[in-house]
DNA sequence: CTAAAAACTGAGAGCGCTCCCATTAATTAT
DNA sequence: ATAATTAATGGGAGCGCTCTCAGTTTTTAG
């Protein structure tokens, strides 16, 4: 099965290069028997139009970039990036676009990433994940590059590009309401790095909600952890001697941490200290008890993200737009809302 | 900043378009003055070669792409996969390749990248995960597209194709071994799907370690697992009234949900009922008790996936090989060792 | 039945690069 | 010094597609 190129295709059904062209893009202005005599001589042969010619005439790769900045661990540790990566790539797929995935670790990478991303005739557009340290570089790049862009999570500096985020003030103030509700007195938080955006935003949701309802707020009830399951560990470890009755976790995976050490230490939950945590992921509902959280649709949040990039590149919209998708505190157990 | 051509940068050195090639290439030949003057030029302008045109010309991509046939659920339930697709995604930057990721997850899936894979001029090579229902199809479908692959584990049919994978008989094995030199009556086992590879494989060495000693193999101590988590706690339940006092689990994720149902029904761990997984990922210390597990290099497999695979489309070797990398049994608590 | 409009088809000029080959310049050997 | 090598350069022919435009056929209108 050697190589086929349009040409042979056009002489084996003795047409032209540009009604087989025609065909294959699904062009109108082919008279119809002439289009099935095409498209039967590619299913007999199996032909299949070489992408690279393709991309070069046209101007478009029909691919897209997904660029993960982060630090090692929190990435693999946590679920919601192979979550985000999924529903980005299902919506690719949907779109018949073609995802390319690079995670950036070290400073390196970033070296041999950073031309790459944005060479041209390789991406149509990227999917760049922010609200970390050292996003803004990243962004910049890629508009000089004049790249389509769409950041997810919103970034340090969000004016001039498109992004997509959740409510994280308001999301995390409905968490930590809830636990006023329920009558809970000394309530603490693990937030999350306050290098990045979702951990500031969150943490402060919670801070918000304490002053409105005319609570204080105890800078020894706020300890700051890193998304990591070892991290709620020990920022609960910190935690404890301060006998916070409830505990606002800014996500699922420091959530079953903290419950761990809390466990360690004797404590009964909620009994003795409640918890709510931040994702919705499945570990939420996989520890012995099950946990109350905030839920956020990620995979929804990664196909947005798709579609505002390809509304972009297929469109040539260059209007910032940024989209707020709706987050839900789902109650279970962690919380004690049933006493 | 408009788009740049070599014969752009060739003007303004004042050289030809084939020299401005030859020094982005870094090829020989071309006087150290000159050479100087035009990446001069490059880094003035920030000249970036056009990827497309660039593959058409030379009909290489240098792009990979990573096919995951996965149902749904055991994808991003497993960190496995997460940590394979780090290392891949490490090796194809060291490397200066792009990576394609292919999430198939429904036949509809299926039947829009199949063709998007084996398209010329997208794609070097693929790393094709493989091992479960139905990647003889997909496997057989690259071939006859005359792709370069690489197999990540053992695909049923291993004839004609290179695959890299772990000795997994006997890793359980060594696994069940250690169970038995620590002396444990009744050793069960939680296995992987038997409809592939993994499950199969590690079933086999637990099988075979139990007749070597001369011990029972009793059917109600096997359960079948799915590899997540939940899967695990069920078929606990269904292993405990069978009274095991040891268990050997097909993975660290099924071993946490194992662990936990044997501590819901009141057992302690070792002291009632042992476990050990297989893996090692980070989780296997994130439990209250650290988990015994069989270690494999994750990391190092896709390193070694994409190190095969380029191999393979540099050098044009086509005689199927097959790696096997080496695990190890890493001692902690949940075995009992200490005893 | 002819003229005007609409639908269809094919040729040609790129897209931006690589790579071979012919040419010219710089070395080395004679 | 000149001839024979070797190194350095430039030109040209693609890679396999898209897309415009001119030419041809078919349809519709007058």
């Amino acid at each position: 099965m050697t190589d086929l190129t349009l040409e042979d295709i056009a002489k084996q059904a003795g047409v032209s290069r540009s009604t087989v062209s025609r065909v294959v893009n699904n062009y109108p202005n082919v008279r119809g028997e002439v289009r099935q005599r095409v498209l039967q001589v590619i299913e007999n042969t199996g032909y299949h139009p070489n992408a690279a010619a393709r991309t070069l005439a046209s101007q478009r790769s029909w691919t897209i970039g997904l660029l993960l900045p982060l630090s090692v661990s929190i990435f693999f540790t946590d679920p919601y990036y192979p979550h985000l990566t999924k529903g980005i790539a299902q919506a690719c797929n949907q779109y018949n676009y073609t995802l390319a995935l690079f995670l950036v670790e070290t400073r390196e990478d970033e070296e041999k990433i950073f031309p790459r991303v944005s060479r041209k005739g390789l991406l149509d557009g990227v999917i760049v994940q922010a609200g970390h340290h050292g996003d803004q570089q990243i962004i910049g790049h890629l508009i000089d590059a004049n790249m389509s862009l769409v950041v997810a999570g919103r970034p340090f500096r969000s004016d001039n590009v498109s992004y997509i985020d959740i409510d994280n003030v308001n999301a995390a103030a409905s968490a930590v309401s809830h636990l006023i509700r329920l009558g809970y007195q000394r309530i603490g938080t693990i937030t999350g790095p306050t290098n990045s955006t979702v951990g500031l935003d969150r943490k402060e949701g919670y801070i918000k909600t304490l002053r409105e309802r005319g609570r204080s707020v105890e800078d020894s009830l706020i300890v700051e952890g890193d998304f990591t399951e070892a991290g709620g560990y020990y920022a609960m470890q910190k935690l404890l001697p301060f006998k916070p009755d409830a505990v606002f976790v800014a996500s699922d995976t420091m959530a079953i941490g903290a419950m761990r050490a809390a466990r360690e230490a004797g404590l009964n939950i909620p009994g003795d200290v409640a918890f709510v945590g931040f994702d919705d992921l499945p570990i939420a509902t996989l520890s012995n008890i099950q946990l109350t959280t905030v839920r956020q649709p990620v995979i929804q949040f990664g196909v947005k993200a798709v579609e505002l990039l390809i509304d972009q590149i297929e469109n040539g919209i260059t209007t910032p737009c940024r989209v707020i998708l709706d987050t839900e505190l789902v109650i279970r157990q962690s919380c004690g809302a049933t006493r």
